[in-house]
RNA sequence: GGGCGAAUACCAGAGUGGCCAAAUGGGGCAGACUGUAAAUCUGCUGGUUUAUACCUUCGGUGGUUCGAAUCCAUCUUCGCCCA
């Protein structure tokens, strides 16, 4: 992988990293796709309409199902779900924390009872790699215990050592061992140590020894203020390589993107714009709006007047109101593609604004804007 | 004309002497959602700006009772059955 830096502006960086599924410019938002599908959203209108560059998927629930065999004689993801743009997994790091009442954590690994059946699946930190192998993703994350926002100095601190060990095994496995349809991968490993700037700091060096294509910061919006969030983003980049893409894992609010790509984020992904938008909520560039509100029951200007995507225009507020609160499939399709059309425009904005060189400006006034509510 | 049954909050529908401002579901209103166990979840939904408090309410009216959505009488409306 390479990765080039166009322009910056501050710590704010405008590039493109290379994968073998093409170019991807950044900063970049990526769109959470974690069973092969980013819900209600079509492959098409994710490449025409919302113009994702590339999209993530999650070991933990493409080993459950489809399962590895199918997605190795479906010859990977790419194939088995008609996305031919590079695709990022996460590891099952996040399952260790969303799905904690159903794991058991150990050295060896994480002991998942599953969540469908209940079944026992032990992912190790060279598994998980193997699997990420069989599904063929461009970019590959390392197992990590991503541990709770309220998590006390001693479980963070022996947490953090866990997923160093985790990661040395992982990262040596990742060297040991081949594509398997040709394509390069890459392996970022993650770093944790929760709000503690001291583990962060720790963690971000061990990470950037490694010498990854990319490195990602996780354990981040998981029950932390908001101001500490920030704060570890500036702690961390400070250390890791300036020539690498930073992906912080799983923010955020529109505001949370802008300024972490202020802090020098490269890459973000957050299920927001896909959950909030099937529960009738969307973000423009005026501030959000809840669907379900009566107040949108006759207002019948277009959902969101000037957005980046055709929809955005092609239906009223009024009728976009009502097919969420009738329970239409349609509005929950129209909202998921205008949150996301408006989080890559938000993106690739903040991209142009990056090398126009008036970032700081537009992003001040930008993240002040997305926060109100209309 | 006669007999039987039913009328409960926005709707449907429990409740058949005090623990009832009244279960539950729907609808309505609002909120939450951050590497997706989420097309999900939570709260409110008679009034009093707060209430473990008071007031008004279970078709109408009148009664019995310390106390009635619940018992009695009567009226009204609706449904079913018999002429």
């Amino acid at each position: 992988m390479k990765f080039r830096i166009e322009a910056t502006s501050g710590h704010a960086r405008a590039g493109v990293f290379t994968t073998d599924h093409g170019d991807v410019a950044t900063p970049v938002f990526m769109p959470v796709g974690t069973v092969a599908s980013v819900k209600a959203v079509h492959q098409r209108e994710l490449r025409d309409d919302i113009k994702a560059r590339i999209i993530l998927g999650n070991t933990y629930h493409l080993y459950l199902r489809p399962g590895t065999e199918i997605l190795r004689k479906a010859g990977g993801l790419h194939k088995f779900m008609g996305w031919e743009r590079p695709i990022l997994t996460d590891s099952g790091g996040f399952q260790v924390f969303s799905l904690s009442s159903q794991r058991k954590l150990r050295e060896e690994g994480a002991l998942f009872r599953s969540h469908i059946d209940g079944s026992k699946h032990l992912f190790t930190p060279e598994n998980v790699v193997d699997i990420q192998r069989t599904i063929g993703s461009d970019i590959m994350m390392a197992l990590d215990e991503c541990a709770p926002g309220t998590a006390d100095y001693d479980y963070a601190a022996r947490s953090l050592q866990l997923t160093h060990r985790w990661l040395r095994r992982g990262w040596d496995h990742y060297k040991q061992t081949e594509p398997v349809y040709g394509h390069y991968q890459s392996f970022f490993p993650i770093v944790q140590g929760c709000v503690y700037p001291d583990l962060r700091r720790e963690s971000a060096e061990f990470v950037a020894s490694l010498g990854a294509d990319g490195n990602a910061i996780g354990g981040l919006a998981v029950g932390e203020p908001t101001e500490k969030m920030y704060e570890m983003i500036e702690v961390v980049n400070e250390i890791l390589p300036s020539d690498r893409p930073r992906y912080l894992m799983g923010v955020g609010t529109p505001a949370n993107i802008l300024e972490a790509i202020d802090r020098g984020v490269d890459m973000m992904d957050c299920v927001m714009p896909t959950r909030n938008g099937r529960n009738g909520m969307i973000f423009t560039r005026n501030g959000i709006m809840n669907m379900r509100n009566r107040k949108w029951a006759d207002d019948f200007a277009p959902l969101d007047e000037g957005g980046p995507a055709w929809i955005d225009e092609a239906y009223s507020r009024a009728y976009v109101r009502h097919l969420v609160t009738t329970g239409e499939i349609l509005g929950l399709q129209i909202c998921s593609i205008h949150n996301l059309a408006f989080y890559l425009w938000l993106v690739d904005e903040a991209r142009r604004h990056i090398v126009a060189g008036d970032f700081p400006e537009w992003k001040a006034d930008m993240v002040e804007r997305v926060c109100r509510r209309l």
